[in-house]
DNA sequence: AGCACGCCGACT
DNA sequence: GTCGGCGTGCTC
């Protein structure tokens, strides 16, 4: 056998599970790094790729126990360095072996394909286009020039802070032009947090560059599909590939440019697996490649605002690493929404609908215009409760109450999907008369149609009362459907939880209400008002987007908690001043963006196992640290907290439990994580911790 | 994670 | 007598 060298191989193998690090195989020919190559593994042959090339054998484990890999896809490039760093940081930031996030990294077909079937897919792939011509698009606006421009000379990254109508997306665009001008050979990336979102994009770019060039990558594609965007963004041909948060890692040798509009959007945390922010790694990969990034939003997130203050030399503080770029007009001269506030202390007693919102309705329907009603909670009811007995609609898998549907009169889980006919009486005492707690989108449809039935259309019709959540848009399809319903004027009223506030342009609403959305106020998750304003600001958007309408349209805010300092920037429009009072709040408690965290979570059929798991996890961090040069001066810096259940405690019949570490330094926080890997396998052995089904590392959580 | 091997209950 | 339940262990 002519041996040629030998290997350091990552295949999809999780961090916990014995072999999580890159394994060792021997090859007869001549491969390189990024390689892709079919290796067995146990009984199988799996993919993997090709990490290290050595001339050596390995030392630590024998030579006999190598295998030689099997076919090299020798059809397909390399990946090349920049993409396998890439993977590298990702895997350590996030606590993920290598070959799970590079394997997850590339589309399935790629994996399961047969090295024959692959050529054949191949062979059929459209060749590299030339150079990408872009149609004329509108003029720009003085302050989409100096954003341009600013973008042109520095070097980034950069954070756009701009109000929903200031042009964004044509920033986006031209700034792509640009770049295909500049450089034939250049590739852009362009991120959106939803697969919804990504249709309407989609038509834009291609309405500007053509259909050639631009590739989507999202998980609504099918596995032919994805592997097509995929191979034409690696081989170069795809100028533009358009994504959610998992085309942060397509192969895309010639990547000059990322965008990640509405950064602020929590669908760019993976929740599963890996548990990635494409957002960050958008920036990490930016300065990789030396890549400009773009990051876009009315209501950034408050890190990426802490992460582009200005300096503040009398502080001492040399600012942030990005460079934040405003736009605060809005194009075509629309103004925002005048916001009201409807001070729910002074309504009737329980009502939904406070008559101002009411006679607001009926004047907007009478005059035949739409209106948007946000309440974000879907179904009828959200509880069912017994007044004799005290009994609620629990779910018996998890610590969470079942809501009533009315339209099937089922009782479901929205948690775990545990679903059942609505019982007749009582469950437990037999009492027939259960009463429904609270309301959700289903329900306010139906007020809303009982109340408003006398009103009349212009044209003399009844009012049509529209509903979109996740239950109406569950059909493939139903949510274009029923939006093109909304835009042709069919409806007089949205009702919908907060899928209707993101991105779709109404531009014939002109007024939008937000129902109920005192709770966020009082969270125990600290970042529940970032999202509450982000939502709103966003919602407010949404009305009057066209400028004959712009100054009559206005918001809603039912709220028991008028004088609230996030409704009174709401009402301002005004995103700084409400960033300005959470971030004093924040660093007085020492939260993110201040500090940095990370979760150990464990999941076992019992709440003591997993939380006995956890206890044992941080004593023994503990005592190892201190026993480490460097560790006790880590461990001042690092507070880990007592394991605590989730607050979502129990889900379909697994307890969860978690641990909180908390470091105002990140490196410091990584030095602890990186011995968490040790410590967990050694206790998982142990037969206390039999229990534990599984635990997982989430840095920089989004809630906890 | 897969995918084996391995040792105890209800079926052709 | 076998099919199959998922506990335990291994994969260069």
């Amino acid at each position: 056998m002519n041996n040629c060298c030998w290997l350091d191989i990552a295949v999809q193998t999780p961090a916990h599970s014995g072999v999580g690090g890159l394994l060792s195989y021997r090859s007869p020919v001549a491969v390189v790094p990024g390689q892709l190559v079919r290796v067995p593994l146990g009984k199988r042959e799996v993919m993997g790729v090709v990490w290290r090339v050595h001339a050596q054998a390995p030392e630590g484990i024998a030579t006999s126990a190598l295998k030689d890999i099997g076919a090299v896809l020798d059809g397909i490039a390399p990946l090349d360095e920049h993409w396998l760093k890439l993977v590298q940081f990702s895997a350590q930031y996030y606590q993920r072996s290598l070959g799970e996030v590079a394997l997850s990294a590339l589309p399935p077909q790629l994996r399961d394909l047969d090295p024959i079937q692959l050529a054949r897919r191949l062979k059929k792939l459209p060749a590299a286009t030339g150079p990408v011509h872009a149609a004329t698009g509108p003029a720009l606006s003085a302050q989409q020039s100096a954003v341009l421009q600013h973008i042109d000379q520095q070097a980034g990254p950069f954070l756009l802070f701009g109000n929903t109508g200031s042009g964004k997306t044509e920033v986006y665009l031209q700034a792509v032009q640009r770049l295909l001008q500049a450089d034939p050979q250049a590739q852009a990336l362009l991120m959106v947090p939803e697969i919804n979102l990504t249709p309407q994009l989609e038509a834009r770019v291609q309405e500007r560059f053509g259909s050639e060039a631009v590739v989507s990558m999202h998980s609504g594609l099918t596995g032919p599909q994805r592997l097509k965007s995929w191979l034409a963004a690696h081989a170069g041909a795809a100028r533009i590939v358009l994504g959610t948060r998992m085309a942060v890692f397509a192969s895309m040798p010639q990547l000059k440019l990322i965008v990640v509009d509405e950064e602020h959007d929590a669908s760019y945390k993976q929740q599963e697996g890996a548990r990635y922010s494409a957002r960050d790694l958008a920036v990490y990969r930016g300065r990789l490649l030396g890549a400009k990034v773009v990051l876009g939003s009315a209501t950034p997130s408050l890190e990426s605002w802490y992460q582009s203050r200005p300096a503040d030399d009398a502080a001492g503080d040399p600012g942030g690493r990005y460079v934040r770029l405003h736009m605060p007009e809005r194009v075509g001269a629309a103004a925002l929404p005048q916001v009201r506030r409807v001070d729910m202390n002074h309504q009737a007693r329980r009502a939904v609908l406070s008559a101002p919102l009411l006679q607001t309705l009926q004047d907007r329907v009478a005059k035949g215009e739409q209106s948007m009603l946000l309440l974000n909670r879907r179904g009828y009811a959200p509880v069912l409760h017994c007044a004799d007995c005290g009994w609620k609609s629990e779910c018996k898998h998890c610590s969470a109450f079942r809501v009533f549907h009315k339209i099937d009169r089922t009782l479901r889980c929205h948690h775990c999907g545990f679903t059942d006919r609505v019982p007749r009486a009582c469950p437990a005492c037999g009492n027939a008369d259960i009463a429904l707690m609270g309301r959700g989108t289903e329900q306010l449809e139906e007020h809303l149609g009982e109340l408003l039935a006398d009103v009349r259309r212009p044209d003399g019709g009844p009012v049509r009362i529209a509903r979109i959540d996740a239950d109406t848009t569950k059909l493939k399809g139903a949510l274009e459907s029923q939006l093109a319903q909304v835009h042709s004027g069919e409806v007089d009223i949205l009702v919908g939880t907060q899928m209707i506030a993101k991105g779709h342009d109404f531009r014939r609403i002109t007024l939008v209400a937000a129902i109920n959305p005192d709770s966020a106020l009082f969270s125990s998750d600290f970042r529940a008002p970032e999202r509450l304003f982000a939502l709103l600001m966003q919602a407010a958007g949404r009305a009057g987007r066209d400028a004959d309408q712009g100054s009559r349209s206005e918001m809603l805010v039912q709220t028991f908690h008028p004088t609230h300092p996030l409704f009174e920037a709401l009402k301002r429009h005004d995103y700084p001043a409400f960033a300005a009072s959470e971030l004093t709040d924040r660093t007085a408690a020492g939260l993110p963006p201040i500090s940095h965290q990370a979760l150990l979570r464990a999941d076992a059929r019992s709440q003591e196992v997993a939380q006995g798991f956890l206890s044992a996890a941080r004593a023994a961090l503990e005592a190892m640290l201190a026993a480490m040069p460097g560790g006790p001066e880590l461990l001042e810096q690092v507070s880990l907290y007592p394991a605590v259940p989730l607050s979502m405690q129990r889900v379909a019949d697994v307890e969860r439990a978690q641990m909180l570490l908390e470091s105002p330094s990140r490196s410091d926080l990584h030095k602890v994580l990186a011995q968490l890997h040790a410590v967990l396998h050694h206790l998982r052995g142990q037969p206390e911790h039999k229990g534990v089904i599984r635990w997982l590392v989430d840095v920089d959580p989004q809630a906890i």
